[in-house]
RNA sequence: UGGGGCGUCGCCAAGUGGUAAGGCACCGGUUUUUGGUACCGGCAUCCGUAGGUUCGAAUCCUCCCGCCCCAGCCA
């Protein structure tokens, strides 16, 4: 653990919080937290702060908070503080017992606002909400004094205790704390600290009509609970100006926490903006906030994503300060990794070809013996496939008029049949009226069978080589016959009939502006897929490899009954399709 | 135009005065009964630009350019 810490590059985080432990500034404990408010459901952007946070709490052997930031009672809601749990809790971090509401902190933010007031550092104004904009001036031109921010202090505890028990109107009076309205960074133009608003709180109810303000609640509620390194993102940091002025004025005891920043994740071709969020849900774009399609935790969870590539995503792409746009590849690039060393292997037809073998008797069923896993992933399992005279293929696996370099089949072209025989084609059958292909009569070569010469040797199948762990490919046959391309199949009359749903990404465009951007294929129900019986009899897994294609996800909720419902997590690579697209549109 | 930040390979990102890590992507090749995986090799004489200091600069200084954030009683 302390190894892999050393040994992998750290973050100016890392450094910023192991430089306070070798001072000994908070007595070597490492408090972080995690503060969202609880009004949408999380993203993967989130996922970076949450990695982030509770990370280096275990890195330094530290706690990490879990905080709501619920402090505008209009916006929030408690399903979406489940949604954050669930989240945080699916990517596998816990916070024990930390769990904090900023809501719960609303009586000794209200006494530390108190005793700001006494110390004649805020005041009441009373102001419009137009007037307050005017008065604050503009980013080149200075603002001036509220013509309320001389009252006495002993005018402003009044009001602001008639504020507190409800005496005035939404708009009518602000508590603000008193700055300098000329200051060349806004935040410090006497920034608002409370506001009214008869609102219904989802936690406090209706106990409260004055709210503090985003910068008041926060630093001090890093204050009571005693975080070291509140981190937080690159449009803060203007505000911290001012986290520093309040905890400072307010002369607390220390040691107090400092705030850091770092920069929010981007990934093209989606959106995390909590309103395009919000949007696409709303306006029915998408099926709902766990729609696969989605960056958020809950889209990617359906989706089939494991946590562990997440985090592993979350590390790969680092910790700074410069705005950046992660490209999809690199996501895509960590859930293959991760699932590659993991995942069953199994075959399924997604838009199937019927392929009568004429040699091969009518009533004969073989089960093949196959393994769940290739020679180079060092897990064990086989199962039993079935292999009959009727089969089906991928239309994709066969041309008529094959280009340069297609390894499957074609007319007198022959292929082997993954775990199964090599087959030769030997005539195609079109409709006659559409001219479309619905049918191949083909051969099989009994000497081909995978796995033949294993058993002649008198090798038990699938045997792990007991120094590499690897399993031999079921690749030997006794034919001496090479062929280029190996292809999956499912037997017609044993095969499961599923859906599958192949996901692509969400917009067309890089950085997506609105519905216009919208990819319209970014969701194809295929539900006309085989796939081999082994899935539906033994379940061995949730995610699979569907050789060839990709990985897929039994979706959990639409998976009902007997009926299957795949979602595809991400494709695998695929240099032969990349090769085809570029010779078609070379750019 | 005031203030706060940031600019290193197509995308991320190390580097903090001693002569450009790594990952993704991409391009070759080897292995392969997944056109997958794995493996091997290639991929910034240059660090936004222009000057300066220095034996020596991506790192220090100056000018300029570009991008992001701040004028919610949102967070």
């Amino acid at each position: 653990m302390e190894e892999k810490l050393n040994e992998r590059h750290k973050d100016f985080l890392r450094l910023i919080v192991e430089e306070d432990i070798r001072t000994n500034k908070y007595g070597g404990k490492v408090i972080t937290r995690f503060p969202p408010e609880p009004n949408g459901f999380p993203h993967i952007g989130h996922a970076k702060s949450i990695c982030l946070n509770f990370g280096i709490a275990k890195d330094y052997n530290g706690v990490c908070h879990l905080r709501m930031d619920d402090t505008n009672p209009t916006t929030e809601d408690m399903k979406y503080v489940e949604a954050l749990k669930d989240s945080i809790k699916w990517l596998g971090f816990d916070w024990n017992d930390k769990l904090f509401f900023a809501s719960d902190y609303f009586g000794k933010l209200y006494d530390y606002a108190v005793r700001l007031i006494k110390m004649d550092k805020a005041y009441v104004c009373s102001l419009s909400e137009e007037e307050i904009r005017k008065y604050r001036g503009t980013v080149t031109q200075a603002g001036k004094e509220s013509p309320y921010k001389n009252r006495s202090v002993e005018e402003n505890l009044d009001l602001f205790a008639r504020m507190k028990a409800g005496k005035f109107q939404n708009g009518e009076h602000v508590l603000r704390a008193k700055i300098d309205m000329a200051s060349p960074n806004m935040k410090m133009r006497d920034p608002l600290l409370y506001r009214i608003k008869h609102a219904h709180h989802y936690r406090t109810g209706n106990e409260w009509c004055i709210y503090p303000m985003y910068d008041f609640a926060h630093c001090l509620s890093d204050y009571i609970e005693g975080i070291t390194h509140s981190i937080c993102t690159l449009e803060f940091e203007n505000n911290r100006e001012l986290y520093d002025w309040i905890l400072d004025e307010l002369e607390l005891e220390l040691p107090r926490p400092y705030q850091f920043e770092f920069a929010r994740l981007s990934l093209n071709y989606t959106v995390m903006s909590k309103r395009r969020l919000l949007e696409l849900v709303e306006q029915k774009y998408v099926s709902g906030w766990d729609d696969p399609r989605l960056p958020t935790l809950a889209g990617i969870k359906r989706r089939g994503y494991t946590p562990e590539s997440i985090i592993n995503f979350c590390e790969s792409i680092g910790i700074a300060k410069s705005n950046s746009t992660v490209d999809f590849a690199q996501l895509e690039f960590c859930i293959r990794d991760d699932l590659n060393q993991k995942v069953p292997r199994v075959l399924c037809v997604m838009k199937p070809l019927k392929i009568v073998i004429e040699n091969y008797p009518e009533n004969k069923v073989e089960m093949l013996d196959a393994p769940y896993y290739p020679h180079d992933v060092p897990k064990e399992g086989t199962r039993k496939l079935p292999f009959s005279r009727e089969i089906y293929i991928e239309q994709s696996d066969f041309m008529e008029n094959p280009s340069k370099g297609y390894f499957r089949l074609a007319l007198g072209q022959e292929v082997r049949l993954r775990h199964a025989y090599i087959i030769k084609c030997e005539q195609v059958i079109k409709d006659e009226t559409t001219g479309e292909i619905v049918e191949l009569r083909c051969t099989y070569d009994e000497s081909t069978k995978s796995g033949l010469r294993a058993e002649a040797a008198g090798v038990a199948l699938p045997t792990r080589n007991a120094v590499t762990g690897e399993q031999p490919s079921s690749g030997a046959d006794n034919s001496g016959k090479k062929v280029k391309g190996t292809i999956h199949w499912v037997s017609a009359q044993h095969a499961k009939k599923v859906e599958v749903r192949i996901y692509d990404r969400l917009y067309l465009v890089e950085n997506p502006d609105g519905p216009e951007d919208l990819n319209p294929d970014s969701l194809q129900v295929l539900t006309d897929c085989y796939i081999e019986p082994s899935v539906a009899e033994e379940k061995i897994d949730d995610r699979y490899q569907f050789e060839r294609q990709g990985y897929f996800y039994r979706d959990p909720i639409n998976s009902v009954g007997d009926k299957l419902v795949f979602n595809r997590i991400v494709p695998l690579k695929d240099s032969w399709g990349k090769a085809m697209a570029k010779q078609q549109n070379p750019s």
